[in-house]
RNA sequence: GGUCAAUUAGCUCAGUUGGUUUAGAGCGCCGCCUUGACAGGGCGGAGGUCAUUGGUUCGAAUCCAAUAUUGACCA
């Protein structure tokens, strides 16, 4: 057997079997549910560290669900990322030599879903090799018939209701996509950018100009207005003058509005309401001109006079040139300002006056903040609820754009007819309402125009806790399944998705499943939210793709194997806080390594269980052995199941706090200190001649239950190594597998059986660091003497102590003694004191030092609870048990004085 | 500019409603051990005035305020 373990073909191997046994797949019946909808990645995506962090989060949740006898249901799939995947397809024609102007919108798609088909599954693929142990056969895509006639239903519900409307409004542009995007789209970041300073000749003056400061001076051919402070005392003369835009030698007025601060560049704000949310705002109060300059595409339009055709970036050099030759140009200066950037092409992002579908928020914002308040939605961590709430108050809401002007969506069920909408499930329907509206009986279909844009991804996947359940169209399994027990996702789509989804829930749940349904199980399409953090690299920023700051997941995976990877992204960090992943970035290549120190631990973690276990399976067994091993046996077992239970009691509250990094580090140090050095150590047969004794059948029975049970525990975490040696420790029936074993149910424990143990333990420390300190071999068996006391005899009178100090610190005889003994060095465990004899020179120096060194630190630690005794106060103030507790601190704290400076009275 | 979070050992982080025998873990570091499951290991050890300054309290790493630094969200 080898002594390394290799978790490649064992991984593979295991993953095979569930999905041959069908383990992941849920139906409803009469057990409880458990239900989790994966947050869908797209379709454009591969596996990154952001999604093994959260599918490692959700597998551990539904795998420990699927342990304690739940119907666990985890429901994977993708979402269609319009914007990215039709610039994908975009670039797949132009390679082919396709234009996408040049076939119509229903080739297009063929293309997108060839596309999809082709690329849309490979993430899926990678979460399996994570161990992802999603329900496959309920894989869902939110471009696939059911979700996308969802889709529909709801926007003509919401239409009906009044909250859909069209209208011209402010949007961001994307001029690569060529397609508005919503706020939550757009991400502003800090750039290095130019302030540009040009003065205005004043209308009928030769000489009189007023400068204005610019970024974007190709947009000076777009403005109807100079506005500025009205308190500001440098431009009171101004009012009621007019100036002229230089280039097009417009006149425009100066006008005053509160919203120009005095203090940013000169005080006067150029006004071009075409090209800024700002002052389109300040247009609409002035009634001002709105000149277009710009194209979709971000040239230069015939309306910009200049330049026509021009990249907007291109214009802009061409302009600052043509100011300066002219003299309008008074000074650069070196700015920093925010530019908005479209998340998902990267161009920057153009305010642009277009015609939009918008779904009123105001409504819909109250009730999803409200469920959060009330706790009907939990959200872990909780303080994830001040950015929610600063987001969806009153405030701050904004009207959410759903239209796109992409193909890759579903398409706006809306129907032009001259000046009428109708707004249908389909274009009959559309139809009907149009003859009725217009009292033309002879309309066609021909003579309607279907709205040529789609919705917004993010307006399918809002309902994806409903719709992967089929639940608009036919409603027994969401009756099973919903509310969804938790959403497990990053913080960053807490606006996209998170309240979106909330909305949706509340919006729909009680239509659907009626209200005693909701009476009783509430809304929300889930119970708790666990937000994760981001994953970033040691310079703290967030790992992605376009840094290039990620290790390649899935050389990780192959580099650690599933579990190590598991362990290592999960001992990271705690819930909500960001991870700083540890893999180095190598200087020379400039790419970030698939290492991980956290990794390599958890891949030694799987080795030493593969070893210990090895040990444990070579071990003789009869049905009896020596009397002495016996006791030491059935202490140690007493002892371990004592804290193993627990353990298992505090695990719960952990897991229902998600407090899972911390389960899975307590976990790790009880299995590796506790189980593997200390356990294993007691029972552990000893060696006589070269030859290990035999163990006894019970205690070796007992090991194999015990070491069954921690695989158990630890298999959501880490699923692979535990299932391999759930199966090596026994033989096992076909169907009989540690994935569908019983999770333990945690009984109750005894502090003092566990503590007996525990100073056990610290004894024999304190006897290996005595060899330690003096050179002893811990082969040589030394003599131990107790000081005489109530508790040091309680502790020895309990069978099978004495030879398990015996055993573990290798010591031969131990005896009670009244008095310190010749040639031995004093230790200290609780207030007990000890003498270990030893037959090598003493050095009494650092003996002594030592001892002073503890004696000094006893001393402060009986001067403050003295200090807190001696307070009135304290003593009147707090409660008894606390009050009961120092005092026994205290007396224990001066026991252990004494016993030191008796020892050191002796060293003298 | 508004808001939120973080600041604890060289590094990465825990510290669960203020009372843990004067702060824990992992990695790294130091010393010893090629012993019979495991060197991807064993045993032992060193290392922190809990960012700073005030305040509340009988009692503060923990609560409050201010400051500093870092990160983020929104505008």
């Amino acid at each position: 057997m080898s002594t390394r373990y290799n978790p490649k073909g064992i991984e593979e191997k295991w993953y095979d079997h569930w999905m041959k046994h069908n383990y992941f797949h849920s139906e409803p019946d009469e057990r409880e549910p458990y239900s989790i909808v994966i947050p869908p990645p797209n379709v454009t995506g591969v596996l990154h560290m952001g999604h093994m962090l959260n599918n490692t989060i959700q597998d551990i949740l539904i795998r420990k669900a699927r342990l304690e006898g739940k119907n666990a249901c985890w429901v994977p799939g993708t979402d269609h990322a319009s914007i990215a995947t039709e610039a994908k397809v975009v670039k797949m024609l132009r390679e082919r030599g396709i234009k996408k102007s040049d076939i119509g919108r229903e080739e297009f798609l063929k293309y997108a879903f060839e596309w999809k088909d082709k690329y849309g599954g490979i993430i899926l693929d990678q979460l399996k090799k994570l161990g992802a142990s999603c329900d496959w056969e309920r894989t869902r895509f939110t471009m696939e018939e059911s979700l996308s006639k969802a889709v529909i239903k709801v926007f003509v519900d919401l239409y009906k209701k009044g909250r859909i409307y069209r209208g011209l409004r402010m949007t961001n542009w994307d001029p690569v996509a060529q397609t508005a995007l919503s706020n939550e789209e757009v991400i502003y970041k800090d750039e290095n950018s130019r302030l540009f300073h040009v003065r205005y000749q004043i209308e009928g003056t030769t000489d009189e100009w007023v400068t204005i400061a610019t970024v974007r001076p190709e947009t000076i051919l777009g403005d109807t207005a100079i506005a500025v402070n009205p308190n500001d005392e440098r431009f009171q003369h101004l009012k009621g003058k007019r100036a002229i835009v230089p280039m097009v030698n417009r006149s425009i007025p100066i006008i005053f509005d509160d919203y120009v601060e005095m203090e940013f560049g000169t005080g006067c704000l150029k006004v071009t309401p075409a090209h800024d949310m700002n002052d389109y705002d300040i247009g609409q109060r002035h009634g001002l001109d709105t000149i277009n300059v710009l194209n979709a595409d971000s040239t230069m339009s015939e309306a910009a006079q200049f330049y026509i055709g021009m990249d907007c970036f291109k214009a802009r050099k061409a302009i600052v040139k043509d100011l300066e030759e002219k003299g309008h140009l008074v000074k650069i200066e070196d700015y920093r300002n925010k530019v908005g950037r479209s998340e998902r092409t990267d161009a920057v992002v153009e305010p642009r006056l277009t015609e939009q579908w918008f779904l009123s928020m105001k409504e819909m914002a109250a009730t999803a903040l409200k469920a959060v308040e009330s706790d009907e939605v939990s959200f872990h961590p909780e303080h994830f609820f001040n950015m929610y709430h600063n987001w969806l108050n009153e405030d701050n809401i904004r009207d959410w754009c759903i239209s796109r002007q992409l193909w890759w969506g579903q398409r706006i069920p809306a129907w032009y007819y001259e000046e009428h909408i109708f707004v249908a499930e389909t274009a009959e329907e559309a139809l009907t309402a149009a003859k009725v509206k217009t009292g033309n009986a002879n309309l066609t279909l021909d003579d309607l125009k279907q709205e040529e844009d789609v919705v917004d991804t993010w307006f399918s996947s809002w309902l994806w806790p409903i719709s992967v359940f089929d639940g608009f169209e036919h409603q027994e399994e969401l009756k099973y399944y919903y509310p969804t027990n938790v959403l497990v996702t990053g913080w960053d789509i807490m606006f996209f998705w998170v309240a979106r989804m909330i909305m949706a829930g509340y919006e729909w749940s009680e239509d659907l499943l009626g209200k005693a349904f909701i009476e009783k199980n509430g809304r929300q399409p889930f119970n708790d939210v666990y937000f994760t953090g981001m994953v970033r690299d040691n310079q703290r920023r967030k790992m992605s793709k376009s840094l290039g700051n990620s290790p390649d997941a899935l050389e990780l995976i192959e580099n650690y194997g599933a579990d190590g990877v598991r362990f290592g992204m999960l001992s990271s960090g705690s819930a909500g806080n960001d991870i700083i992943f540890d893999a180095p970035y190598d200087k020379k290549t400039k790419t970030t390594l698939s290492e991980s120190k956290l990794c390599g631990q958890g891949l030694n973690f799987c080795n030493k269980i593969w070893n210990a276990h090895n040990a444990v399976k070579g071990w003789n067994v009869v049905d009896e052995v020596a009397k002495e091993q016996q006791l030491i046996n059935q202490v140690a077992i007493e002892w371990f199941e004592n804290k193993f239970n627990q353990l298992l009691t505090e695990f719960e509250e952990k897991y229902k706090t998600y407090r899972l990094s911390d389960i899975l580090v307590s976990l790790y140090s009880f299995i590796w200190n506790d189980f593997f050095s200390s356990y294993i150590e007691m029972v552990k047969p000893a060696y006589v001649d070269g030859q290990q004794l035999p163990i006894d059948k019970a205690t070796y029975e007992k090991t194999l239950d015990l070491f069954e049970q921690l695989m158990v525990v630890l298999h959501p975490f880490m699923p692979f190594i535990t299932e391999e040696m759930w199966h090596q420790l026994r033989d096992r029936a076909e169907g009989e597998d540690c994935v569908i074993s019983t999770y333990p149910t945690p009984k109750a424990f005894d502090k003092q059986t566990i503590n007996q143990v525990e100073a056990v333990r610290s004894i024999a420390t304190s006897i290996k660091n005595v060899r330690s300190k003096n050179g002893v071999s811990s082969n040589e068996a030394l003599k131990l003497f107790v000081q005489e006391s109530t508790s040091s005899k309680a502790l020895f009178a309990v069978a099978g102590i004495k030879e398990m100090v015996a055993k573990l610190a290798n010591v031969e005889g131990i005896n009670f003694t009244n008095e310190e003994p010749e040639s031995t060095v004093a230790f200290i465990v609780g207030t007990d004191k000890f003498f270990v004899e030893i037959h090598q020179e003493i050095d009494l120096e650092a003996e002594k030092e030592r001892m002073e060194k503890e004696l000094a630190h006893a001393q402060g630690f009986v001067k403050g609870i003295e200090k807190k005794l001696g307070n009135e106060r304290f003593v009147n103030n707090a409660p008894p048990a606390v009050v009961d507790k120092e005092r026994k601190k205290l007396a224990d704290g001066l026991a252990r004085i004494k016993n030191l400076e008796e020892s050191l009275r002796n060293l003298n």
